[in-house]
Parts: structure tokens; C-alpha cells; sequence
DNA sequence: ATGCATGAGCC
DNA sequence: GCTCATGCATA
């Protein structure tokens, strides 16, 4: 199986974490893991994953609990959910992609796997302004859901989750709470010391693991600033990190160095990567001083995955979908996929992604 | 900079 | 299946 091909990945997961999170993962009684990036890089796709049809065996019968939730009104909600969509399509968007109808695996291409096909992320294309207002689909599940929150309320479905840690998570999943309530738990003790970077009951925080948003805002700002200056890409210092020798710690992907810098992550994985970044920092800055460089390179390519493209009428009726559901049980995203012709895993791995997407740092956050 | 995806670990 | 950390591919 191409999807399954890929097992053969192996993770420094639970004792990177470990040493990242230190005293924090006691805290939260295990339940995270942070997966630093294994030092060496492995081939992700040893072979093309066939879209997401291996993937599928979904059995799942009824749902007792939460399947009449929709029982009556079902069509009428999806109606709604779809109508909505439909007019806030019209009122605004002028961000979407009216294009791009292929929501399937694009075909790909044979790669050369001979040569150095790509040593590639040495520029910098990215010019960013610096006030950033990409507010654009946060705003809009929020928008969608401040439009259906009020006539959903009448159903009885309960108000979808707010975005955010600021407020409270009223999770009907029993083990979602231990999660949740990791995050939770330190959202509020952040919230409690919002500056204090003194001495707790005698316990000094060396890394700031109880460092506040505002403190993680301001060491990804500095980082950004000075990692231009060095003159030193995202894609770079990812790679770079994995000369650190820091244990468990191996190298990131651009995105994950642009997602710190945004503030695009999960408070949690924030707080995880500071001492890593920060370390690669200060040892790039002492390079820099003594003039001499070190180039760090390192490639291994594979065959490349195609990635699904939604278009944007399905987009919006996810939205819809989402904001009067988050967590629509197997079989309503069955039914969702097949009433938008999409792959069932395509529509339940988008749901993952905009549940992720609202808990992410900034924005959701005290902010 | 971001959308869609994978995989580990947990329930 | 879900969450979470991450990454490839791409707009």
C-alpha cells in the first residue's frame, strides 16, 4: 500500500517531547507528545500514496448518542448550511479562487531522482508586510458562525466551540478534556502571570515554559528580525537546526519556521520550539560575528504528492458544514462528501485541519 | 504563506 | 477516529 509505505517513518517523538516540554508534559499527564523532527530526514513518499483511496476503510455504523441530532432536520440544515454559503459567496470573498474545480490528485510527475533536483530555498520571496492580515478564513468560519450560531441555538446543538483558549472549551468528548484542558490549564496560568518572569514559589523558570503570549509574540518577532539580517531563509534555518545536535531535535520544514514566526501554531508547540530556535539564533549570530558561515545543506528527494484542491463552492459549504458542526460524526461526513463529490477522508482530514486551524495561536488566542 | 496530508499516540 | 506536530506542494 503506497499510504502505508510510509510507516517505515520514524519519529524521535515521545522523548523529544520530553526534552522540549520538560516539566510541562508532567503537567499534562502525558498526554502530549511533541515530535521533534528526526534527525535524518526520511524519504516521506517512498512511493506515490494513491490520493487517499488506500486509506479508506471506514466501516462505522450508527452513531446512537448524536445521530438523530440531524435526524429530522438534517436536510434542512445542510440546506441552510449550503444557502448560507451560497450568499456569503456572493456578499464578499474576493480572496477565494474561483477556479481549480479538480479536487483530485493531480497527475504527477516522474522525478529525477538522479541529480540534485532541487538544493532549492536559498531566496527569500517572501516580502512581508509586516501588519498581518490574513485574517481570512479565521474571519470567515467566525463570520459564518456568528451567522448561524443564533438559529442554531433554537436546535439544540449547542453553540460551536469559540474559537480560542480564551474561552472555555465545553468539550462533550470525555477524552478531549485531558487535552484541552493541557491547554487550558496553561492558557489560564499564563493568563494569571501575564509578565511575570520572576520566581514561582521558589521554582525559577529557566525556560520559559510559563511564558506568556506576549512573550512568545515578542521572541518570534526579534527571531524574524534578526534571522533577515543574518540573512538566513526559513527553509535554512530549519535545516540548519538538525547541525544544533540538540537531541531529539532534527530539522523543520520552512512551514513550520514561518508558523512560528506567524505565530500560526499551537501555543503549545510555540512554547516547544523557543529554546530550539533560540539556540540556533544565538549560534548563528556567533558565527556571524567571527565571519564564518557555516553552509548547512542537505537534501533527499522522493517522488512528489499531488495535493487535493477544493474548490471554492465546496470550500464554502464546508464552512457552512462547520460552523453548524465541527465534529460531524463518520456518517455525516459521508454524507457531505458525497453531496459535495469529494472523498470521504479529503472532507474528514479538511474538518481536522479547520479544527487545528481554530486552535492555533494567534488570533484564537488572548489577543 | 497556507492548504491538504501523514503519522504517532490516545481513546 | 481524534488531536497535534509537521511537512510537501502550491498559490
Amino acid at each position: 500500500m503506497p499510504g502505508g509505505a510510509a510507516g517505515v517513518h520514524v519519529r524521535a517523538h515521545t522523548a523529544a517531547g520530553a526534552a522540549l516540554a520538560g516539566r510541562r508534559m508532567m503537567t499534562m499527564n502525558g498526554k502530549q507528545h511533541f515530535s521533534m523532527h528526526p534527525a535524518l530526514h526520511e524519504p516521506k513518499y517512498p512511493g506515490l500514496h494513491a490520493g487517499s483511496e488506500g486509506m479508506r476503510r471506514v466501516c462505522l455504523p450508527a452513531p446512537q448518542l448524536q445521530g438523530n441530532i440531524f435526524g429530522g432536520f438534517d436536510e434542512s440544515l445542510l440546506a441552510r448550511a449550503e444557502a448560507l454559503a451560497a450568499a456569503d459567496s456572493i456578499v464578499s470573498h474576493g480572496k477565494s479562487h474561483p477556479f481549480k474545480p479538480d479536487v483530485t490528485y493531480h497527475t504527477m510527475s516522474s522525478v529525477p531522482c538522479t541529480s540534485a533536483s532541487s538544493s532549492s530555498s536559498t531566496t527569500v520571496p517572501i516580502s512581508h508586510h509586516h501588519h498581518h492580515h490574513h485574517l481570512g478564513q479565521t474571519l470567515d468560519a467566525g463570520d459564518l458562525l456568528e451567522h448561524l450560531s443564533t438559529s442554531l441555538a433554537v436546535t439544540g446543538m449547542g453553540a460551536p466551540e469559540p474559537p480560542g483558549m480564551t474561552a472555555a472549551h465545553h468539550h462533550q468528548h470525555p477524552h478531549h478534556h485531558l487535552q484541552t484542558m493541557g491547554q487550558l490549564h496553561q492558557a489560564m496560568a499564563n493568563m494569571a502571570h501575564p509578565h511575570s518572569m520572576s520566581v514561582h514559589g521558589g521554582m525559577a523558570c529557566v525556560n520559559d515554559v510559563e511564558s506568556d503570549p506576549r512573550e512568545l509574540e515578542a521572541f518570534a518577532e526579534r527571531f524574524k528580525q534578526r534571522r533577515i539580517k543574518l540573512g538566513v531563509t526559513q527553509a535554512d534555518v530549519g535545516s540548519a537546526l538538525a547541525n544544533l545536535k540538540i537531541p531529539g531535535v532534527g530539522s523543520l520544514s520552512q512551514s513550520t519556521i514561518c508558523r512560528f514566526e506567524s505565530l500560526t501554531l499551537s501555543h503549545n508547540n510555540m512554547i516547544a520550539l523557543k529554546p530550539v530556535l533560540q539556540a540556533w539564533l544565538e549560534e548563528a549570530e556567533a558565527a556571524y560575528r567571527e565571519k564564518s558561515n557555516k553552509p548547512d545543506l542537505f537534501n533527499g528527494n522522493e517522488r512528489k504528492r499531488k495535493r487535493t484542491s477544493i474548490a471554492a463552492p465546496e470550500k464554502r459549504s464546508l464552512e457552512a458544514y462547520f460552523a453548524i458542526q465541527p465534529r460531524p460524526s463518520s456518517e455525516k461526513i459521508a454524507a457531505i462528501a458525497e453531496k459535495l463529490d469529494l472523498k470521504k477522508n479529503v472532507v474528514r482530514v479538511w474538518f481536522c485541519n479547520q479544527r487545528q486551524k481554530q486552535k492555533r495561536m494567534k488570533y484564537s488566542a488572548v489577543h
